[in-house]
DNA sequence: ACAACCGAGGATCGTGTTTC
DNA sequence: GAAACACGATCCTCGGTTGT
């Protein structure tokens, strides 16, 4: 090998340790304008190598110029490169967050995903539990074993619900074992394929729901909303803008949302989406066409309902709607948009609770508009109606042809069976405008 | 596995009234 | 006439459930 012009034995150049470099081997050399030039070598976190060139006035300034870069470069590096002694929510943090956030995902997922992601890392929020068996802490060969990983989704299962612990199982398995895999850190999911107890003690009493009302509880409801004055108990705003017309007007949207629900089990959100253009009205009964666009599960479906006192509660609603254009149950300050969640679920809550004490029926301190769904669906199930009616008729089954006569004919039976069981005490009030039954939308 | 919902509630906004 | 007050509207976050 060729020595150098200087006479001094060449430096070592032995191979370079990763994040090592040669700034302090090799030897700064005078430029023609008297600046010092010094090209030394690094070996970057993932092993490849780097050869810059560093300049300075002096050969100390070059050295501590390229010693300069050279941490820059390790930092830039940093994230290739893994040990399983690193600390595994950094690691998380680095590679499984960036990758949920990129993944090709619908919104909904990813915010779901992200939340669940906060849950094993440790970063709960809540105050009344704490998640000592989560991720943070460990590294990465500890946080990767079996019963580290067991551990940590059996308590959230504990604390947060089977479900969110599947999630956080399908978080775990995608966004961090998997990277895990890709960057050569495990050779594979110690809980792939591993049967994992996530039920949870809350598994099989949830908080809200799979309760329904008996046949007397639900008919009470329907009687007392049909007599319940809106205007009762409602108190005109001190100052601002808004009337107590504008109160009343919440308390009748209530009022009525809730007697639609209780006779279609339509979701909360149907419910406050139907515009006149989906509703006819043929005689006694008014047919709910609702549209894939407002359901939840993107598919259409005829509802029908035989109550002729509830049809003639939303005769004139439907009426007011269709000339001044907007939904059905509206916004009640302005009837022109669909009622905002918020102020939606406000306004339920306070009907609820009134009825829970009113009516004294317990379940309805903590059951809201969903309890309609579990309701008929029982009360159907005990008049015999088959469970493919039931379950066309509340809109989650796949397979139901929404335009199909079937269909339609199928909600017709469930809505006769209802009729068979309410036992009204107010008199159907007459529905003046019958005269001319012709659909609007529908000339034939 | 992924998607979408329901319900609760905090923070802030816009617009109006009351008070001083 | 400005500050204080009132209050639904709006937006956002959280967290559990429902559905395909």
């Amino acid at each position: 090998m060729a020595q150098k012009a200087t006479g001094r034995p060449r430096p070592t150049t032995s191979r370079l340790e990763i994040g090592e470099h040669s700034i302090d081997r090799v030897e700064p050399k005078e430029h023609d304008d008297g600046t010092w030039w010094l090209t030394w070598t690094i070996r970057l976190t993932d092993g490849r190598t780097r050869r810059p060139r560093t300049k300075g006035r002096t050969k100390t300034e070059a050295r501590r110029r390229a010693k300069d870069k050279a941490k820059e470069l390790l930092a830039a590096s940093r994230s290739d490169i893994w040990k399983v002694a690193d600390d595994l929510v950094s690691y998380m943090e680095k590679v499984s967050k960036p990758a949920i956030e990129t993944a090709k995902l619908a919104t909904n997922s990813r915010d779901r995903y992200l939340l669940v992601y906060k849950l094993i890392v440790g970063g709960c929020l809540r105050e009344d539990h704490k998640h000592s068996r989560s991720l943070k802490g460990h590294t990465i060969g500890t946080g990767t074993r079996f019963r580290a990983l067991e551990r940590c989704l059996v308590e959230i299962a504990e604390l947060h619900g089977s479900e969110t612990a599947h999630q956080a199982r399908s978080v775990l398995g995608k966004y961090v074992l998997d990277q895990l895999i890709r960057d050569e850190l495990i050779d594979a999911s110690p809980i792939a394929g591993k049967r994992l107890d996530l039920a949870g003690s809350k598994g099989d009493t949830p908080t809200r729901g799979g309760v329904a009302l008996s046949a007397d509880e639900w008919n009470a409801v329907i009687d007392y909303l049909l007599a319940l004055d809106p205007a009762e108990g409602i108190e005109p705003p001190k100052r601002g803008m808004y009337t107590l017309e504008d109160r009343i007007a919440v308390a009748a949207n209530a009022i009525d949302l809730t007697l639609l629900q209780t006779m279609t089990g339509l979701r909360i959100g149907e419910a406050t989406n139907v515009d006149p253009s989906m509703v006819t009205f043929d005689g006694d009964e008014m047919i709910f066409d609702l549209p894939p666009e407002i359901t939840k599960t993107k598919k259409g479906r005829f509802v029908h309902v035989t109550d002729p006192a509830i049809v003639a509660r939303f005769k004139p609603r439907w009426e007011i709607a269709r000339a001044k254009g907007g939904p059905l149950i509206p916004s009640p300050a302005k009837p022109g948009v669909v009622w905002d969640q918020r102020q939606r679920n406000e306004a339920v809550k306070t009907l609820y609770l009134k009825m829970a004490e009113e009516l004294d029926i317990p379940a309805l301190e903590t059951e809201r508009s969903h309890v309609w769904r579990a309701t008929l669906n029982t009360l159907t199930l005990g008049a015999g109606v088959p469970e493919a009616i039931r379950t066309a008729h509340l809109g989650h089954t796949a397979q139901v042809n929404r335009r199909s006569y079937t269909d339609t004919r199928d909600g017709a039976v469930l809505a006769r069976k209802l009729s068979g069981l309410r036992t009204s005490k107010s008199t159907p009030k007459s529905t003046q405008s019958e005269s001319s039954p012709v659909s609007p939308d529908e000339p034939s």
